[in-house]
DNA sequence: TATTGTGAAGCCTTTCACAGCA
DNA sequence: TGCTGTGAAAGGCTTCACAATA
């Protein structure tokens, strides 16, 4: 851990973004792409693009670009999701059971392994009949056994908000080491779990704040 | 339009977290909140939480803290979310539908209006079963009249990566204003089209860059 | 007394220009 | 020749300390 130096904040977050670009060039057989050729499918600068992949290691080729498929595992090494990750979804509204099924995480080594609701009975019907049983609904008195057994670090909320906080606590108690909270309230963790709140309202109203001013 | 002096990025991405905040604390029946109550509840310091009020006037009470209402309507206003934004999903599968339905939209004066899927027929079925018909699902194919019709003025895709860019351009085409890519694949739109992608795996990748450096 | 509003300092991030190299 | 890697400069953002004031 902390292997590699100091990375601003801001390049950690672009650096996700650079992997859906390298997905995407992967997809169409791209072997090279250059710092350009990244900068424009990520709506950033060359050089910025050149400076952030220069934090962890000089590995493209002057005159050429970057390898990326090469450079694609770099990143997922630096974010550290070169490994499965083991996570529990709570809350199976719409959203959460939507999350169940998401391709996209299993495509990138997310593995939902356990899903809880406070009424389990009434949730298993509405998904069984669209998308199968991807993983067997829990009632929620259970969490904290099965989080333990099935090595589970990562909890994702889809409560609704009133919940969130004491479904965090429930989550925080059970050892996750991470909680990416889906619900349109805050939550706040202790220090040692690390907490990522995703508003969907909020990039909307970012993307209406451009749109207006 | 452009009303305020020029707002830094970072500010106008708190800005919203503020906003789930005062909800937050408005629901608690809270009249008054200081600066360090508010970086508090959303994880930043007290006089960033001053500073970025203050690109917007002086509004708070010296000795007291902010007033919560008001400053809620002040945020909203800054926003440009202090009337309704009409908004269409494309790409009925989980996620889309999950977004119909999504209560806090409504609560937030974003109104989804229009719904598009390219097999409209396969997906009213599993809608309606579970949430009611909330928006009828229509063929992509009348997606521009129906737009412009209904004055449309954010899109949201929720197709797979695949269909993406061409959705994006076809709601460019039908005048939309904005966009909003929820499909894990980048999407590229000319400058007066405004776009910002909301890739749940990054939020992820995020988190476990920090669980894990 | 408590808490805001703010200039100035410090820190972090981006941009630039170009040396270095395939 | 073309594109990377990078030091230095510029720019932007955050923090601090404290004057202002309800």
């Amino acid at each position: 851990m902390a292997k590699y130096a100091k990375i601003p904040e801001a390049t950690v977050r672009r650096l996700s973004n650079y992997l859906k670009c390298l997905i995407d060039l992967e997809s169409r057989s791209e072997k090279v792409a250059s710092s350009a050729l990244i900068a424009n499918l990520c709506n950033v600068n060359a050089p910025q693009v050149r400076k952030d992949f220069a934090y962890f290691g000089e590995f493209g080729i002057r005159g050429m670009g970057y390898n990326v498929k090469e450079l694609k595992r770099h990143i997922k090494e630096i974010l550290g999701i070169n490994r499965e990750w083991r996570i529990a979804v709570v809350g199976i509204g719409n959203m959460g059971s939507a999350l169940l099924v998401y391709k996209d995480f299993l495509k990138q080594n997310y593995k939902i392994v356990a899903a809880f609701d406070i009424v389990p009975e009434k949730v298993i019907g509405h998904i069984s009949e669209r998308v199968g049983k991807p993983v067997e609904i829990l009632h929620i008195d259970r969490l904290k056994e099965v989080i333990k057994a099935r090595n589970v670090e990562i909890g994702i909320i889809t409560t609704p908000p009133g919940a969130a906080q004491t479904v965090a606590d429930l989550l925080i108690d059970a050892n996750v080491k991470g909680i990416l909270n889906f619900s349109p309230a805050p939550v706040k963790t202790p220090d040692h779990v690390k907490l990522r709140n995703l508003f969907f309202t909020s990039a909307l109203d970012n993307l209406v704040y451009y749109m207006t001013n």
